[in-house]
DNA sequence: ACGATCTGTACCAGATGCGAC
DNA sequence: AGTCGCATCTGGTACAGATCG
């Protein structure tokens, strides 16, 4: 070090792999080194004669000031810290990946801690981690409600933004309007003249599966309708076949017609369980889903379904991070509410048989057992 | 800053929210600070009971030792920079889970760098911004074969581990033999009894993609069975379709009786296409997907294919990673094979039919035109 | 004299308040 | 008043030196 320092003085380095620091660029630049660190941050009372000389310096250079010093001084490293919870889903990877790319543009670091469940304590020590690393702000895209409540817990000196549709207060948050989504997906149904309409929810920790549990009653509720009580499932298509499967062989005829399925995941194993029974979608039941992952339109049949926009999601999230870091009183960007995508799983019920219970269906188009 | 420098001097310290430095802790351990960063580093000469003050210290002030400082003069950050690319596809994700996973529990932070392309100048700027952030390795996992040559083009100055199955030398690998499980994708088919198989590969752009076209030339040629040009996808459903589209409206019979698809999705929309044409599956074609991604057991028929470990995949670039930090000169973890996973969507072909050109088969069961 | 233990000081690479031209 | 430099600070690590039995 010390003999580095001294050849330095010579004017010789030997240390090749030694990267510029802002005394190099003062001493090429012939001023001090807090002239340079004026023309980094664009603070004013600089000569513009100066400023050049500087910059000319610092792409001689290459210089790129060292964010670890700067980090420690200011105690903000322009890095932001993601929190995720849940298995590699479909929207929030969607999410996270735009979330990713806006921010990086925006000139932000992300420091990532993704963790497949959501116990307090790992969640406790990610979140622990983020801020020792001094990030500016945590970002949240949770799959389990749980996570929202032990985070908010925790003391974080940092502004926390939350993806979540329950509209609880206490942090800042993004997000699709579940509820609408879920309203709509049953006023569809209900347009098409179905008025037995099943709900295969999502797991009670998940906001969005109560926000579209309870769009779902509502909007049964407002048509008249009798709301039945939920199956709850845990987003898998697994789940959806237990369930469909279940339902299949309740014996009898079926006592429903329409299925409103929490996510397109389930929807595929609801559906699968239901023809494999004889039962065809959409003549005997229709489904839709939730999401539209990019496989439902290939699904037999291609799957109604609400489409959610992640990617705009991604990008609302950094929006109202910077909104927030920049001390803006904005009220946030509004939810997005998911579009109904009209395909092939859904149509009219059967037959309109006021009759109760009637054998099995007619139709038997399109059906067979399968296995 | 001077006054409260001075307030503490008397003992009292008027800004709560300021965290403990190492000062503090030596102060209240009435030692000096370099003995506390010893027992932080559990560095050698500390008397037993004095390290036992320093830690009662160290909780007493839940003092955590400040990043930012200690990689200023390290020049170590303890994170690792994380560049993908491509879309939020289950693989990926699923990788990307686990190494983050596993990267925490070895306490490495990781700073991610995403993007849905693969285009250099992103590319390079992405490098960079985690160069700069000094982290003391770089992991790849990119969707596009370029990614790796424009990072292998950068002067990195730290390891990088990428996720590989070609066997390219210049960096650590980590991989899953595609080739391996693209030939038992093949043999499950030939096994069956098939002559004519079809291969449906990925993008050009994808080492995977290119290393299961080259596992299934082999394999064909080995079984001395001919291999008909491959149809290039681009992994989605939609580009299956698009394939099984043109195959079925091709005229006449089909000159193929099994399809090995580069992954799920495309099997899904070639399968979705060859039924809609009145071609069942697997009594007329059977097919076969790569990946097994969480849907494809539910899809019409469940799909037979080649599950990929991904999970342990992450784990494993986090293993190779702290192997190669340490120097040491493992050869690294061996490459995981995928394993064949039988379901519906394989089976014989139709009739051992040696004529040439045999009109449309005679099995019905199953085929019907969908919409 | 000497090894174990601990302290003092320089240093990492920047930002910032204050004073000087 | 507008430009610019000196000194000091951030919170750690590293190395040399001091103390002590």
């Amino acid at each position: 070090m010390r003999l580095r320092r001294l050849l330095e003085v010579v004017g010789i380095d030997d240390d090749k792999t030694r990267v510029a620091t802002i005394f190099d660029v003062a001493r090429l630049a012939g001023v001090s080194h807090q002239t340079v660190s004026r023309v980094l941050n664009d603070l004013p009372n600089v000569r513009p004669a100066t400023r050049q000389r500087v910059e000319k310096a610092i792409t001689a250079l290459n210089y790129r000031p060292s964010p670890a010093a700067r980090a420690l001084v200011t105690r903000r490293s322009r890095t932001i810290g993601l929190i995720t919870t849940g298995g590699p889903d479909y929207g929030p990877s969607s999410a996270v990946l735009h979330f990713n790319e806006a921010a990086r543009s925006s000139r932000y670091a992300v420091s990532m801690a993704s963790m497949l469940s959501s116990d307090p304590d790992s969640l406790r020590s990610a979140v622990e981690l983020l801020l020792r690393q001094n990030v500016e702000a945590i970002v949240l895209i949770a799959a389990h409600r749980g996570a929202l409540d032990t985070v908010q817990g925790i003391e974080l000196g940092v502004p926390l933004i939350a993806v979540d549709s329950s509209g609880r207060a206490g942090f800042h948050s993004v997000a699709i309007d579940q509820y609408r989504g879920a309203r709509a997906a049953v006023a569809h149904l209900a347009g098409l003249g179905h008025t037995r309409i099943l709900h295969l929810a999502g797991p009670a920790d998940s906001t969005d599966a109560l926000e579209r549990v309870r769009g779902w009653r509502d909007e049964l509720a407002e048509r008249g309708l009798e709301a039945a009580q939920p199956m709850v499932g845990d987003w898998s298509p697994a789940s959806g076949f237990a369930f469909g499967t279940a339902l299949a062989e309740r014996g009898g005829a079926l006592d429903f017609t329409a299925v409103f399925a929490g996510n397109d995941q389930m929807a595929l194993g609801l559906v699968h369980a239901l023809t494999a029974h004889g039962f065809a979608v959409p003549a005997d039941v229709s489904v839709i889903g939730f999401d539209d992952i990019p496989e439902s339109a290939y699904f037999a049949p291609p799957l109604t379904t609400m489409r959610q926009d992640f990617d705009s999601l991604g990008r609302d999230i950094l929006f109202t991070l910077l909104a927030v870091l920049a001390d803006e009183e904005s009220s946030g960007v509004p939810p997005m509410v998911p579009e109904l995508v009209i395909r092939s799983s859904t149509a009219p019920p059967p037959v309109p048989s006021p009759t109760s219970g009637p054998d099995v269906g007619a139709a038997d188009v399109g059906r067979r057992a399968r296995r």
